[in-house]
RNA sequence: GAUUCCGUAGCUCAGCCGGUAGAGCAAUACACUUUUAAUGUAUGGGUCCUGGGUUCGAAUCCCAGCGGGAUCACCA
């Protein structure tokens, strides 16, 4: 193993501490009381008419974390160190740390052999110093873990300006806890996206939902068209994919006489990586029992105000360079009437070859093995999507690209679907579900047409989906939302890898 | 997958019309004994991504590979 100069001096730095007699890792617990932004926030003081200061709070505290700024005085030290929450500046006195002859914990220990990175405990008490800053007088310090790497030295100015930030990407991802322990606000982003997480999860379960569980491996990998991962299950000797989708399970829970389950879940799709996918991906998928889709809109735009309103307080959230306002209603518009408003072409009464010669008229690339439905959708792709930055519904759209949708109530050819569109990204697709099992096993029929004709994606077809529909399954609207997406829309990221703790990365090939 | 840019010390970067490497922070030592990005002086630290090629000589030019970013295409 090379070792850097750097890491050579903490590893004798590590020996000399056992040598001391100290154990760099202590097993026993570290007594934590209070966090740092607990104290930097609710210290309390008085002056006394004599001028003296008289701490009101805080006369014992215990804390613990990293050490991130050292600066070593002979009798007197002052250092930072960063807990979870914050930082927080102690001051250490030699003759408190060492009340006996034997000074050899500061003067060797605290000032020789710590580093940057590592991990220590501190009690003592809370005060002021004499420039303002609260602060915790040091009485004991424990060694908790000693660090052999050195992390980069952020340092941040009282106007916010940042010095020598860990920048690198792929360094960032590769080695997240470096970049959660360093740069400022990285952990605001997860905590952000996790507190979303929990603003949909709450409402959902206060609307009387159901949190379960379905396969991640599955034999026929169905509820969305896209490439899956295989694998093989060794016992069983077959193949196994990794799932794409939870629909058709949880439609099944509804057949089973659930009323509203949701699912957090995780998908993986063997298709390319950019800035706005990973190969696995976190969908929340929930399906209500008697609603149709104007119901969906309804609840998905009150959710969305809700999280707008949760993390920020106000429904007007900064995207970029635009303000998304999540105030409920949102708008609602069919697609054929989004690409009528964006192009001027009627498509409405258009025939597949009427469908081609507009993409060519367009300069949009085609497929021989493309239908109506999917002609549709790349028109819409091509000149309208991008436009829908406030947050608007396309609705009904054609029948062919939608096989577990229902027909819409009144417009031939088109399916009561919507998707949720927002900064020019598709956020959520929802139905109202199919649910009569003879139409859902003809849709699946032309699936596999459209696998004949050399569409990759197009969907399997699920016996046993079939048969759990024929048992009767009752109507009812189902969603998808990306939740990778929502969260990066809601932490204002405009690549998917910064709302990922760990996303998708070639090996290192040491 | 295509195009394009990038890869130099622990971190951030300079050096790139070829002459075998520099800065700041970090580290070490000494001095100073202190506050708040940054005290001073000195020192150490590099498979310049990897492998080939051109050349007397390559961090620098060429080719291939690996890794990453951006844009485009497909997908959520």
């Amino acid at each position: 193993m090379h070792l850097s100069e750097q890491e050579i001096i903490r590893r004798e730095k590590l020996q000399q501490i056992i040598d001391l007699g100290i154990d760099p890792y202590p097993a026993p617990l570290f007594p934590v009381s209070h966090t740092s932004i607990e104290i930097l926030e609710g210290y309390q003081e008085e002056i006394l008419e004599d001028g003296t200061k008289n701490r009101l709070n805080f006369q014992e505290v215990a804390l613990a974390g990293r050490l991130m700024v050292a600066r070593p005085g002979g009798k007197a030290s002052f250092a930072n160190i960063q807990d979870a929450h914050g930082r927080i500046q102690i001051y250490v006195r030699r003759d408190d740390i060492c009340p006996d002859d034997d000074k050899t914990l500061y003067d060797i220990l605290f000032c020789k052999l710590l580093d940057i990175g590592d991990y220590i405990g501190v009690k003592g008490y809370v005060f002021k110093t004499k420039t303002g800053e609260v602060s915790i007088h040091v009485k004991e310090l424990t060694l908790l873990s000693k660090a052999l790497k050195p992390l980069p030295v952020v340092k941040t100015d009282h106007d916010g300006n940042v010095y020598d930030a860990f920048t690198d990407i792929e360094l960032r991802y590769r080695q997240r806890y470096v970049d959660l322990t360093v740069n400022r606000g990285i952990k605001d982003i997860f905590i952000k996206r996790a507190k979303m997480i929990q603003v949909i999860r709450d409402y959902l379960l206060d609307h009387g939902a159901l949190e379960v569980d379905t396969p991640v491996l599955q034999n026929i990998p169905g509820g969305a068209a896209a490439r899956p991962f295989i694998t093989h299950h060794n016992a069983l000797d077959i193949p196994l994919y990794l799932r794409i989708a939870n629909e058709l399970y949880l439609k099944r829970l509804i057949v089973g006489g659930f009323d509203f389950v949701f699912e957090f879940s995780r998908n993986f799709r063997n298709e390319g990586m950019d800035r706005t996918h990973n190969p696995e991906f976190t969908v929340l998928e929930f399906y209500v029992a008697y609603k149709d889709y104007f119901w969906m809109m309804d609840f998905t735009e009150k959710l969305l105000e809700k999280i707008a309103l949760t993390l920020y307080g106000t429904t007007d959230v900064q995207v970029g360079e635009q303000i998304i306002s999540f105030k409920a209603p949102f708008r609602r518009i069919s697609i054929l009437e989004a690409i009528q408003e964006k192009t001027g072409i009627d498509i409405s009464e258009m025939d597949e070859q009427g469908l081609m010669d507009v993409c060519k008229q367009l300069h949009i690339e085609t497929q021989p093995s493309m239908g109506k439905g999917k002609l549709i959708d790349e028109i819409f792709g091509a000149t309208a999507e991008k436009s829908f930055i406030q947050p608007t519904f396309i609705t009904d759209y054609p029948v062919e690209m939608s096989p577990l949708t229902k027909k819409h109530r009144s417009k031939a050819g088109l399916v009561e679907r919507f998707e949720l569109m927002i900064n020019g990204k598709e956020v959520a697709n929802a139905y109202s579900e199919l649910n009569d099992p003879i139409d859902q096993r003809a849709r699946f029929e032309e699936q596999v047409q459209l696998m004949e004709r050399g569409d990759d994606e197009a969907m399997f077809i699920d016996h046993d989906f079939l048969r759990a529909m024929e048992y009767g399954m009752p109507p009812m609207s189902g969603i998808g939302f990306g939740i990778d997406r929502l969260a990066m829309l809601f932490t204002n990221q405009s690549s998917i890898q910064e709302v990922l703790f760990f996303p998708q990365m070639r090996g290192e090939g040491q």
